[in-house]
DNA sequence: GAAAGCACTTTACATAAGTCAAGAAATGTT
DNA sequence: AACATTTCTTGACTTATGTAAAGTGCTTTC
């Protein structure tokens, strides 16, 4: 549990004292499978770090099919951030997919450390950034990348999500058809 | 000019002496069509408001080909975010895809004012967040809409895109073949 | 003002991925 | 344990989009 606040809250500003306070804000939650930590049409007031489970978040598109649009692994942040900073209605859904722990840090407490400690929001800012550069690198693997490439990807670099989430989910994250990432696994497999 | 500034900096937080004091730290950049704003293995020193004009980001792809990521308008932020914010190195290019004017904003200026204004503190995670929205947006209509459907949306809500940039820059952002991006337009002058 | 170079279109063909439907396997429920 | 449900696989067929190559028409340039 130390670990998951090092590995999140890692960043230079940051004192020991900082540490303290900011932890000192989070509490522990236990989710059952397929329990949600937002629903759409809710708005966001608070974001969790995944000490242990898979989340996902999802939409609806027009069809009423749910794209799964991230996966949230162990020692991530799961943040619906246009809900959360912008005070509006969300329209992703935030699901545990495993049984899960988190820790939970509420809007106003979170507010609270922002406006009072230039570390935080130096923080803030380059977390936010990362996660634009990251969703930006998502975009140009779509376009530049066949469907079998971007499982491998996924397989190599974020394993929790194979062995964890189910394919229909997978799939949807992948933008492909569930037949076809069916069909992929088995080429895989006897390649 | 001022409606430039007044539809950018729009955020209830701003007082008329805030936007004073912001609106004096730009200048005005005019840029000739195919020039930089940034390249990639820089790292970005300031932001730019699009008076008039289109500017195009742009990466490499393993092939080396160009994928245009993002079309910036007028009255719009360009903006690299995590080479600006994380002070790395950019991949992306930023360049005018047309002759352009420009106010230009270096980074030094905006730290200042982030860290002595709330308000834009507030405003640039707003901003941040908005564009985390409209990025995400776009990867669920990459997913879940055709190639034409993706283009009439382009038609009907940026239309300055279509009739100043280029067909093959159109098509790398739809992540499409150009003779594709042919296709489809005639398919729609017929129809 | 002819040549060269772009930007775009068109054609023929190849291929990745989608759709639909059936069945198998796994999981959850009483 | 038996049943119902969901999840995954497989097959046959369709379709959207990619690839390659040739052709048209504009610009740019010397």
């Amino acid at each position: 549990m130390d670990q998951l606040f090092r590995k999140i809250y890692n960043h230079p500003l940051f004192t020991s004292t900082d540490m303290l306070e900011i932890v000192s804000l989070h509490k522990r939650v236990i989710l059952p499978k397929n329990s949600f930590l937002l629903e759409e049409g809710k708005t966001a007031n608070a974001y969790y770090l995944i000490e242990k489970g898979l989340i996902r978040f999802y939409v609806h598109d027009y069809n009423g099919n749910e794209i799964t649009t991230q996966f949230i692994c162990e020692n991530e942040i799961a943040n619906e951030v246009s809900s959360l900073f912008q005070r509006i209605p969300s329209i992703q859904n935030i699901q545990a997919v495993t049984d899960a722990v988190v820790w939970k840090i509420d809007f106003e407490d979170f507010q609270h450390l922002y406006h009072t400690m230039e570390s935080v929001r130096e923080w803030g800012r380059e977390w936010m950034s990362a996660q634009l550069f990251q969703i930006q690198q998502r975009s140009i693997e779509m376009i530049t990348q066949s469907a079998s490439s971007r499982y491998l990807h996924l397989m190599e670099y974020r394993p929790q999500i194979i062995q964890q989430a189910p394919l229909k989910q997978i799939a949807s994250y992948l933008g492909i058809a569930d037949t076809s990432l069916s069909r992929i696994r088995k080429e895989i497999v006897v390649s």
